[in-house]
DNA sequence: CTTGAAAAGTGATTTAGGTCACTTTTAGCT
DNA sequence: AGCTAAAAGTGACCTAAATCACTTTTCAAG
């Protein structure tokens, strides 16, 4: 666990380093939690009373049309925050899943507990601030290549830009991420 | 002037209140900016040196593809944020071009100031954690309005969420913005 | 007001990608 | 190793939306 905690502080102090003692506050706020492949994370209507720091492992997060079809909202894996953000943010029941492709580990962090430690340690605040940035750059990024690329680009530049990912998805996943059908995907190879 | 400003506090106040001395700092690290519709605010390839808060006005952030075909990244109205993020965040010249659809007016924000406030102002840095968690989680829904919905439902959606928008844009630049062309969109309504 | 340009509407045609139905391959289990 | 289930591939057909070409409407600037 110490060596868990360890990545969990390297990361924090990938953007500005925080000392000894604002370290041992902030690892009090976390939880730890394990599960299995297939288990859930997060489900709908269930209450969302964390974000996710992945310390190994590989979630999908997504979310189920009317038609029964699964629509891939996110691929997270180490070093990686997931969660169902907008039910979290707002405390309220959830509206996508989240469920493990890999045995997985997570430390857990609650909207009070982010919240404290965000106005105790400042260094948290932009960490955070940081990272949301980061992410929200890497959304608008996936909203232009949803809205100016076909899929087969799409696929090329996912397959370029996170080969490792595609490697520990099936390319029905892929293909749900991308917004095409398994068939299509698979036609893009040949 | 002094009215311009009191509107930016009440805005930084919306998520926690500040000091009247805190104010005073921050105010010094905005310029102001007033441009006529159909000048641009950021350019391809040239420097993004701020992020800009709107006072007034309406924006639109855009990209270009190869067949000189517009995609609508965002449109920005009063008390919004816009800017070219990525390139910003980086110092790097511009992916995208954001020109105004009215005459508009900004308070801009360099990345040096903007970290010298998030640093020596606690409250600052939780403000734009905050801004930009919330700004993650619309980007996360209109990904999943581009994935799980059609361009009708996608425009409907649209419509009621945000009727002002839509009375004050062209119609073909809401297509180009969902991700239609605009002659299907001219047939929905029908 | 008038007029020229931009925006919006509409019909005909094309196309990327979806859907359905089936086969082949791969990967976990015991 | 052998078996089942999930994943991947493939052909035939269908459909939502793109594209092209043109007309009508709206709007802004002199």
């Amino acid at each position: 666990m110490e060596e868990k905690f360890h990545l969990l502080r390297r990361h924090f102090e990938e953007v500005s380093s925080i000392t000894d003692d604002e370290w041992n506050f902030i690892r009090l706020h976390f939880e730890y939690k394990s599960l299995k492949k297939h288990q859930f994370l997060i489900q709908v209507g269930q209450p969302v009373d964390f974000e996710y720091w992945i310390i190994k492992g590989l979630v999908k997060a997504y979310s189920i049309d009317d038609k029964g079809k699964e629509h891939i909202l996110q691929f997270a894996m180490e070093d990686y925050w997931v969660s169902d953000h907008c039910a979290f943010q707002h405390q309220e029941p959830g509206t996508i899943f989240v469920d493990c492709l890999e045995d997985s580990e997570f430390f857990c962090l609650s909207l009070e507990n982010r919240e404290k430690i965000c106005f105790e340690v400042p260094a948290v605040a932009n960490f955070f601030r940081i990272k949301s940035n980061h992410g929200y750059i890497n959304l608008q990024q996936r909203i232009l290549s949803l809205l100016t690329m076909t899929a087969e680009s799409r696929y090329e530049y996912l397959l370029n830009k996170l080969p490792k990912l595609i490697q520990r998805v099936p390319k029905k996943l892929i293909a749900s991420y991308l917004g095409v059908s398994r068939e299509t995907l698979s036609r893009f190879n040949s």
